[in-house]
DNA sequence: GTAATTTTGTCAATGTTTTGTAAAGCTTTA
DNA sequence: TAAAGCTTTACAAAACATTGACAAAATTAC
């Protein structure tokens, strides 16, 4: 660059007209009226703008485009303004349950629950976990909340796990959170009476919960019947289980890549115990770490949330079609 | 942060409703007829909102949506709002209309509720098990519920596990719907704001968390600020566990008796880990025969309900005179 | 249980404000 | 001198405000 900084920089109004995308008409109209802007003049009484002149037009095109009013927010600062457009950036989809408040803001405001949820779990402190996520449930709704806050907090608490800055504990701690706040989530969505059932544990060896609890949590939002078992469990278990409830799926999140082969042989003893009937669904961080044996037995493999909640309609209706 | 805040902040009649999912028209009725929100003014006359007022807006959509009367809640504090959104998301509607059952009446009916219950866990039935459990909760109040029903009945799934009548997957069940449940019971009771802090868990080896869970909300109830750890944590984990918030007590539940000496090994870690500020409380079904290292470590050793609740009366009388 | 009353969401009619656009007449600039 | 800019004035569509009314729903009274 050149020495041009913005102060310096100077253009007469059809450039920023050009630039900002706001009509000269309307530029005038918007500095008279509201002042806007407030450029300097010519000797004969041209305006002369600088580039935060411009950059402020473009926002306050963008912004007023977004449904705000001019007059309204003609004299922000162009930070203010910055974060009245990041606020709406995701407004893609602004409707999820017929009435509430758009998306966009519901996840912008997402950031700020994560920090504090995640500084509540830094400091070990259940009761403020707590509070926060019943706040943020109400205030974000449920699918915001999985999907937004609970999804992301939890893949962080993974990451700052094995960068030790958590202990086992952190995340012991909040699964016991979590798990007591099932019944808030839950009760928000009222299940229908012949949903198709599905279990959901971690094998032997995997000790981590949480994303086995995200994951019933997903399911149980996408209308099915879950029966959530907690973590490590043998294989003949969680074949009892399948058998018990007569479930169509069998949910399992594998957190930890381990070298030994327990879980793989897990894996082909679940395989055999519950048969072909029954769709094992596989996700978890350390999920590829055995895809080996995934391939081998023959598991959905998740990506994402997106993916799960796919996987999960398509059973769904494969279930119903069979039941009919 | 920038000058933003939700004070300065300010919207139009319309992007307010589009936010706060209230019709442009009830927003004015709302304010007309209660004064739900009192915006500020433009120079023309037209209303201009802060994002305080779209908060609570959204908060005040969402009671009327949840059976409240606009007019009873139109003028409370956003606090109060959110409290009330809050209570609700649990939504049992705890109220037996003021009609009382003796309690001789209720003890009764429990016998009845832990058939039935157990009957729940039998079939491996999560729905029902959790809908019993709320019945009861409801129609025999939260004291005698954990003292006359869950209490019996998780002696009971023990007996029957051993007996081989159930399955560890039956137990894993029963635990999930009972934490699941652990928010109706604790939010029917407040805790105090300097409540004594405990820890509950289970040691390594020891997988068995229903007696655990039971400690951690009959304590919950008798007024203590209980972190759930769940089972099978290393003694160290349980230690920074307690020293993370400072609790005075750790309560512990053994319900195997094992041969090994894992537990024995792993109580002596925690006691050295914890020191002699913290009391160590033991209890479950195989404490007994754990009899040697509880008296070496020096441990409480719970004997029923009752003596639990005297232990943790007298140590919340400790603690408190020791702060102060 | 029914009738009277109040509450509450919605709408319509009518007038005002906001806001983008544009024309007219004059001035500056290249 | 032609192009671009300035100011003033005007205009019309969209959005907003106010008032008053109405009917369904919820409460209350009988």
């Amino acid at each position: 660059m050149t020495g041009l900084n913005s102060d310096s920089a100077q253009y007469l109004i059809s450039t920023v007209s050009k630039r900002s995308g706001v009509k000269s008409d309307l530029v005038r109209a918007w500095e008279r009226r509201y002042q806007a802007v407030t450029p300097t003049r010519t000797a004969g009484g041209h305006r002369v703008y600088t580039d935060q002149d411009i950059a402020r037009l473009k926002l306050l095109n963008q912004a007023t485009g977004n449904g705000h009013s001019i007059s309204q927010i003609a004299r922000y600062s162009l930070d203010d303004l910055k974060n009245l457009i990041k606020d709406e950036a995701g407004a893609v989809i602004p409707v999820l349950n017929g009435k509430t408040t758009s998306v966009s803001d519901r996840v912008y405001l997402t950031e700020d629950y994560i920090e504090k949820c995640y500084a509540a779990v830094l400091a070990f402190d259940a009761r403020m976990l707590e509070s926060h996520f019943e706040n943020a449930i109400v205030e974000l709704g449920t699918e915001v909340f999985i999907e937004h806050l609970l999804t992301p907090l939890l893949t962080r608490i993974g990451e700052r796990w094995i960068s030790g800055e958590l202990r086992p504990v952190h995340e012991h701690m909040t699964s016991s959170v979590i798990r007591s706040l099932t019944y808030i989530l839950r009760n928000n969505n009222p299940r229908a009476a012949n949903a198709p059932r599905m279990i959901v544990s971690t094998p032997i060896g995997q000790l981590h919960e949480l994303g086995a609890l995200l994951a019933a949590i997903m399911a149980e939002l996408s209308g099915w019947q879950v029966t959530y078992l907690g973590a490590n469990l043998p294989a003949e278990e969680i074949a009892a289980g399948v058998k018990y409830t007569n479930a169509c799926a069998l949910t399992l999140s594998l957190s930890f890549a381990t070298d030994d082969h327990i879980v793989a042989k897990e894996l082909r003893r679940l395989k055999k115990l519950v048969g072909n009937n029954v769709a094992i669904i596989v996700g978890g961080r350390a999920a590829s770490h055995f895809q080996g044996v995934l391939n081998e037995v023959g598991v959905l493999n998740i990506h994402g949330y997106a993916h799960f909640r796919q996987i999960l309609n398509e059973l769904a209706a494969k279930n119903l079609e069979q039941e009919s």
